[in-house]
RNA sequence: GCGCGAUUAGCUCAGUGGUAGAGCGCUUGCUUCACACGCAAGAAGUCGCAGGUUCGAACCCUGCAUCGCGCACCA
């Protein structure tokens, strides 16, 4: 066996053996085979994006679930892949063009710009593909899909043409959310309200049958005043009602607007009355449907101003129209006043610039199964953790509104839809279904048709993402999936619409709901966050770059420390140093593997000998078992921070603190029985903990497997210890043992004897004590000596601490008489203050009777400790006197 | 306006009815024969506020406050 080098280097440890796994095909799954199936899909990344902490975060989750599912003798499939992201990469390779060429996508043209797109792909795409091998995750490479596959394209597009037979898909003219950065419209899912201060205008609009006589208008877009159709006032209000059907001037593009009524109108907002424009708000144009307006369209789609008869405005961006107009009504003595004022603002999600709603022609899916959708995961056949997102899931599902699924950009799916070249103008109030033809084939006669030149919202193919990316085969083997580990800031985006894709079109879908649901558990992450509470983000340059952090920590060290700090269904405050906390955990165990190594080789398969153990090998054996049925417990719940602070305290504190510490008695002594027991005991525990902590570091753990040739040439399909029976009564006196240390270390420090000299204690035992365990407790303290003496009478003054074992003297050459009976007195009153309280719970007839019995015999118990104590430490203190 | 979550040590967070916890930071002492990415000791909390239930509340209930998130409205 080669003795491990000093320190540990994550940098050689890590991708040697990654490598190595791929070799020997572990992440294989295999379809056909008899063990019980585990799967998982990759919420797929942006092929050309690069990992950021919130996927280490979830794909370190994925590779643990993945990792601990093979330990448990599951067949194991993570399925990996990537997605085009459709606007998002658009947008980057149409910044790249502006850049470097001042070009755009439309002086290239569709094909030359998809081919740019393509180039970009290449360059940029699969970084995060290694990124995630530098990660460890396991992932069955041998299987990635993307969403432009050639099958999973088809499929998309099976889909849709399905849907639009079935009647779901239509196509329309309706009110959508329209990015003019972008230029395309979005689905109200990537529409973020966003409070914005702005102005409150008062406007004059003359009464036509009244000259002379005006109705004020509030409003907070009076650049769109030219698209006025109406003004509209509620029926019931007594200002205005007698004006319903008279009419008004519009003040810019001068022209007479019918005055209506309308219930929408709240009568105490602003002056009770409203502009009505159509065209550029959702209420508007519901209300000029009710009154059949004319619909006027006053803008360009790139949100510059289009109305030729206001010169001054003409062509000007919105938001300059919107100062410049409020002047020109100001020359015309029509502004009554500015006032400031705030709303709320939806904004693209994408490109961060405020929307615009906008009649348009799209495609649109009534959504099909969303009873069904509800009732799988009120009925749990769907488990969500943490259960509160059931409520955000159902809350969206009962006001689902039909999902805009077109997009004007060229980077997607392009949709199957044809028209008639004779009607290929697309357009106008005119426009139905009966010069369309949609298909998976183009038209007979291609050249009498025109292709819609629209793309699928990308989320409109990822929402086939669980089922698509297997095949036949695979998916009687894994589908359903186990879990789904995802943001949930992607609940409506992806985690609903994927449950409804699943119960509509799982390709071989039965009557049994079960076998449809694409996944049966889904775990919610937090989102992580820096310091400050703000999201990470690339614009405010707050979020670190995982592979530095690896580069500095190792890859183990950053899951470890990312874990331990995640809680379930919390967001995370990231901080560094939780990071070089994991790292610093994966030091200890190299060391403490040191430690094992220099006493010489392991047993293969640590075996133990239950009767031979010593009482602190016991004891550090309960831990564990302890340990092993806690995180059994956590990991049900998906409380991976519980499992990672659990095995990181037994192993730092239980096993390195006290248990090795107490060995080394052994360790180096005499007796060869007694050392071969304790080493046992160290292969025995250290190999359980590797496998408990592989799924969380499985590089370290593997390479320390491998240096203590513990089993097979690979960790990661070792069954996951067991736990072993031990001698309760050992453990009980080990833990007093413990206790004596930890008091004679205090007596120690507070009387300022330095760590690095020898110390001599007398303990004058209540009980008879193992000499043993005196061994045990003299090489705890760093003692000189440590002597046993029923019969010891401490000089006044020397320091005293009461034990459960008995009086602890801190023998020392000059005692500080004072100081010894100040900290006796604090410590008397402490113990009194205790006891106080235990008592006054025992009086309580109410408590006696009512507590569990457990709880109360407990409080017998301190009573009688205390009070054994408390008469050790007054005895000591009289003595002073 | 509706809903969800949070509020515990200076900081980041565990703790879901029975003696208030961890890591970092801080103080003190240690280059003790695995580890200074370490060892040992220590200081530090009216568990957001007010009521209630209970023998007993950080924990359960009600109300309030503050922060964050989602949905709806916003002329």
């Amino acid at each position: 066996m080669a003795d491990l080098p000093k320190t540990y280097d994550p940098a050689a440890v890590e991708p040697k053996w990654y490598a190595r796994w791929e070799e020997f095909g572990s992440f294989r799954a295999d379809p056909h085979s008899p063990k019980p199936a585990f799967s998982i899909v990759i919420p797929p990344p942006n092929i050309t994006g690069i990992l950021t902490l919130g996927h280490v975060l979830n794909n370190t989750i994925q590779d643990i679930l993945a990792r601990r599912a093979r330990m448990h003798g599951f067949e194991v499939l993570w399925l990996p892949g990537t997605d085009h992201a459709g606007v998002g990469t658009q947008t980057a390779v149409e910044k790249h063009l502006r850049k470097t060429e001042n070009k755009t996508r439309h002086d290239l043209g569709r094909e030359e710009f998809l081919r740019r797109v393509l180039d970009w792909q290449d360059k940029h795409g699969g970084i995060i593909i290694q990124q995630l091998k530098r990660l460890g995750c396991s992932c069955d490479w041998s299987r990635q899909r993307y969403t432009f596959d050639d099958d999973y394209v088809r499929a998309v597009e099976t889909v849709f043409v399905d849907l639009y037979r079935k009647g779901l898909i239509y196509r329309g003219r309706r009110m959508i959310n329209w990015d003019p950065a972008a230029q395309t419209a979005l689905s109200d899912e990537e529409v973020i309200a966003q409070p914005q201060k702005g102005k409150l205008y008062y406007v004059r609009y003359e009464v036509v049958e009244e000259p002379g006589k005006y109705l004020e208008v509030a409003t907070t877009r009076p650049e769109t005043i030219m698209a006025d159709t109406a003004v509209a006032v509620h029926p019931e209000d007594p200002r205005y009602r007698h004006l319903i059907g008279k009419n008004v001037w519009r003040p810019l593009a001068r022209e007479k607007l019918p005055i209506v009524g309308d219930e929408a109108i709240d009568p105490k907002f602003g002056t009770g009355v409203l502009k009505v424009t159509p065209a550029h708000d959702k209420v508007d144009f519901e209300i000029g449907v009710r009154h059949s307006l004319p619909v006027i369209d006053g803008l360009h789609p790139d949100g510059r101003i289009n109305c030729p008869a206001v010169p001054e405005l003409d062509g000007l961006d919105r938001f300059v129209a919107r100062e410049k107009a409020a002047e020109l009504l100001a020359d015309l003595k029509l502004l009554t006043k500015a006032e400031p004022h705030e709303n709320s603002v939806g904004f693209s999600q994408r490109s961060e610039v405020p929307i615009e709603p906008r009649l348009s022609d799209q495609w649109f899916l009534r959504y099909p199964q969303t009873k069904e959708a509800l009732d799988v995961v009120r009925d749990h056949l769907i488990r969500f953790f943490p259960a509160h997102w059931e409520k955000v899931y159902a809350q969206w599902l009962e006001n689902i509104q039909d999902w805009c699924i077109s997009r004007q950009i060229w980077w997607g799916h392009r949709i199957p839809a044809w028209y008639a070249k004779q009607k290929s103008e697309v357009g106008g109030q005119k426009s139905d279904n009966s010069g369309v033809y949609v298909g998976l084939e183009p038209p007979a006669d291609p050249e009498n048709w025109i292709q819609d030149p629209d793309t699928l919202d990308t989320w409109f193919s990822s929402w086939l993402w669980a089922y698509e990316t297997m095949d036949a085969e695979t998916r009687r083997k894994f589908y359903p999936t186990s879990v789904l580990v995802t943001a949930p800031d992607i609940i409506f985006f992806w985690v609903a619409r994927m449950i409804i894709a699943g119960l509509e079109f799982k390709p071989g879908k039965t009557p049994a709901i079960e076998d449809n649901i694409p996944f049966r558990d889904v775990f919610f992450t937090g989102l992580i966050r820096d310091k400050q509470g703000r999201k990470m983000s690339k614009s405010l340059g707050n979020s670190p770059d995982p592979l530095d952090l690896i580069a500095k920590y190792g890859a183990d060290g950053l899951r470890f420390g990312l874990m331990r700090i995640a809680p379930s269904g919390q967001d995370i405050a990231f901080d560094e140093k939780q990071i070089e906390e994991g790292r610093n955990f994966a030091t200890k165990l190299w060391n403490a593997a040191r430690f094992r190594q220099m006493h010489g080789p392991s047993q293969a398969n640590p075996q133990l000998d239950a009767k031979s153990l010593s009482n602190y090998s016991s004891e550090v054996l309960a831990r564990f078992n302890e340990q092993l049925v806690a995180v059994e417990e956590a990991y049900r719940e998906y409380r991976f921070n519980e499992v990672a602070q659990r095995l990181y305290d037994f192993f730092w504190g239980d096993y390195c603190d006290w248990f090795v510490e107490a060995a080394k008695t052994d360790i180096f002594g005499e007796d060869e029985a007694r050392k071969k027991s304790v080493l046992a005991v160290m292969d025995f525990v250290l190999s359980g903990v590797l496998r408990l902590l592989h799924p969380f570091m499985p590089h370290i753990t593997e390479e320390l497997w491998a240096v203590f040739g513990f089993g097979a040439e690979t960790i990661q399909f070792q069954p996951l210890p067991k736990s072993i029976e031990v001698d309760g009564s050992g453990v009980e006196k080990l833990r007093q043992v413990y206790d004596v240390v930890r008091s004679g270390r205090n007596l120690r420090a507070e009387s300022r004897v330095p760590s690095n000299k020898k110390a001599s204690f007398v303990l004058r035992p209540s009980w008879p004590i193992n000499e043993r365990d005196v061994a045990t407790m003299a090489r705890l303290l760093n003692a000189e000596e440590l002597k046993v003496d029923l019969t010891f009478q401490a000089e006044a003054g020397v320091p005293v601490a009461a034990t459960p074992l008995g009086e602890l003297h801190l023998i020392i050459a000059t005692a500080n008489r004072a100081a010894e009976r100040d900290r006796l007195d604090k410590e008397i009153a402490r113990l009194e203050n205790e006891l106080r309280t235990v008592e006054t719970k025992l009086s309580n007839p109410s408590f006696v009777e009512r507590a569990p019995a457990a709880v109360v015999l407990e409080h017998r118990k301190r009573k009688l400790d205390f009070s054994l104590q408390l008469a050790q430490l007054r005895q000591a203190r009289a003595a002073m006197d």
